[in-house]
DNA sequence: GGCTGAAATGAAAGCGCTTCCATTCTACGC
DNA sequence: GCGTAGAATGGAAGCGCTTTCATTTCAGCC
């Protein structure tokens, strides 16, 4: 703890503070306040002078005091479930790009994909008195909710779609993207189909959608496994193994990410299945890797990075007081035909 | 903004204080501080009556005025490059769940691999004065080092090796890691050796290492091809394309990352090269796909949720306030044995 | 019953900033 | 030269908590 100020006039014990400023440049601690926040309402011989004195003492500001007495704390909040090898890391990455080129600061909570970790992040993020808050997922404890309305900020629920959302929402319907795999797949026709995944809300809605549309033609099997998100290679691997050896025909695959479908792919290509004759698969989120396996992934293509763009670029506006941001905000998806599908 | 209490008593406007607390609960606002802090200190029964108010208040602690007050934020602010698709989002989650652990709270800013966004972040962190900072590398602007010292709090720098840190550090020797790559190829013996990948620091010295161990033996080609940090897919492949043509002999490619090197990789498999025979290729990071690519990655693994629980446990231990840190923390790293050398 | 020390509680000050409102400058017009 | 509006600055209060330090309560004991 040694005095920040190395030059010979160090003002004071400790950390240097606007009012060390103000001194040293004879203004009141008002106009130092001014200074930093509002320059254009100090005249510009002033505004010099304290500059001067900042750059010389090395002073920064205290955001705590700042904020406990503005009630503004140029902080964002965002909670996600993971952010090694998901789809979240590149979403995190818009996010904290957009946010700090405007003044903000990024609070990272992982929830481990637990709704109990969720709310206690919740609580202990609130405490922080951020400006906004990030969620993934609509999906929420009912205290976690409660909490989060009544703190009153502005809230943007990533990552799934709902035309109510606790404020605002950016994302997209996971039971349609099952959907469309579902057409897809049915394009070609196989004899038989299964979807493999984690047990995720949203992995589950693109399970439903996928087994929803396909209700009535065949019915949809799955892999007799535990599988708790984010779920693995391995899982996907152990799950073809199994839905291989039971046979009976041509299959259809829908995994509920790339990664497993990875897993998935790995087996079937060690079996010497034909992709996509005998056997397709498709993932989902269009991992960096999907281009690149053998043969390469058909996949569901979503704009990872674009939807934290999104998602900070609502939450600005509503901070800024924009009463127009959409409640829903939609956000595109394809299917990446590749080798698989 | 609406009252969080949903019950007839609500107490004032806006959230709920501690000063709400304690006149609800009939006890001054230090016996709540300390039923909070300190709930040993506090009778039994008196506590649980301010629990009671607290949970049927919905009360949050504002830790803005908590942290201005007792100058302990439980924030530790980390700085990386990047989160997706590199080698720091499992040091991520290993760092917060240490942490959260502890009851702190993770502040992540990312520097895109630039020593001025490093110093920009850093200002704009200390600003929030949180306990502790995690930085990656151990090269920062003559500014940050400053800015850093001066503010006289934990330090950890992750993921590099040097006999001098800020204060501790935790990782290993990138010069060493290309000296093992360098040993490793040489035992096969090839006819050329290059070095392809990324210009940030840490590329830089694994780089040197390789160079310097096969010095007087071989000279090291690099690839006359622009590579900034990230390096990527598409410029290992480039990279590859180029060593390819220019012919002449068995070759041994180090990557500086495995990204690079499945690009490398995906290039020569192409060509139709055999590897490990005609071409060695060496990577850097162990991802998770490293061990699926075709022919598997042959790479450099090391434990990077370790780099993060380590990182943890040592700012932690110097917040409180345990001399006994060692200034450098090594942690190890191997050549993982696959497929392509 | 009164003393004692520990346990439990409280009063007051202050952390470092911003906000609101009041005051002082400054420049310009007549 | 004086009045005046707008620009520039300052004083005081307070954001919601924690930290001394002081006071009260209580159990145990002679």
């Amino acid at each position: 703890m040694t005095d920040p100020v190395k030059s010979r006039q160090a003002p004071t014990r400790g950390p240097v503070t606007l009012a060390d400023i103000a001194r040293l440049a004879n203004v009141s601690p008002v106009t130092v306040s001014r200074a930093i926040n509002t320059p254009a309402l100090v005249k510009p011989r002033t505004l010099e002078a304290i500059e001067r004195v900042i750059a010389r003492t090395g002073y920064v500001p205290n955001l705590l005091a700042g904020g406990l007495a503005s009630r503004r704390t140029k902080l964002i909040a965002a909670i996600v479930p993971a952010v090694s090898s998901t789809i979240f890391a590149e979403t995190i990455e818009g996010l904290n790009t957009e946010l700090v080129a405007a003044g903000y600061q990024l609070l990272l909570g992982l929830s481990g994909y637990d709704p109990r970790r969720e709310l206690e992040l919740t609580r202990a993020i609130l405490a922080r008195r951020p400006d906004g808050i990030i969620l993934t997922g609509i999906t929420h404890l009912k205290e976690t909710r409660a909490m989060l309305t009544g703190a009153g900020l502005p809230i943007v629920e990533i990552w799934d779609s709902t035309p109510s959302p606790l404020d605002t929402a950016v994302g997209f319907s996971h039971a349609a993207v099952g959907m469309l795999v579902a057409d897809h797949l049915l394009r070609k026709g196989y004899d038989r189909y299964a979807q493999v995944g984690a047990n995720d809300p949203r992995a589950v809605q693109r399970r439903d959608g996928f087994v929803h549309r396909l209700a009535g033609i065949a019915k949809v099997e799955l892999p007799d496994l535990e599988m708790s998100s984010p779920s693995t290679f391995r899982d996907g691997r152990q799950a073809m193994a199994q839905l291989l050896d039971r046979g009976g025909g041509t299959l259809g695959v829908f995994c509920s990410s790339d990664v497993v479908a990875h897993g998935a792919l790995a087996e079937a290509y060690a079996r010497g299945c034909r992709m996509p004759g005998d056997l397709a698969i498709v993932g989902f989120g269009d991992f960096d890797f999907a281009a690149h396996t053998h043969p390469p992934l058909t996949t569901v293509r979503i704009d990872r990075r674009d939807i934290g763009t999104k998602a900070a670029q609502s939450i600005l506006r509503k901070i800024a007081g924009d009463e127009t941001v959409e409640a829903m905000i939609n956000v595109d998806f394809h299917i990446v035909m590749r080798g698989t599908a």
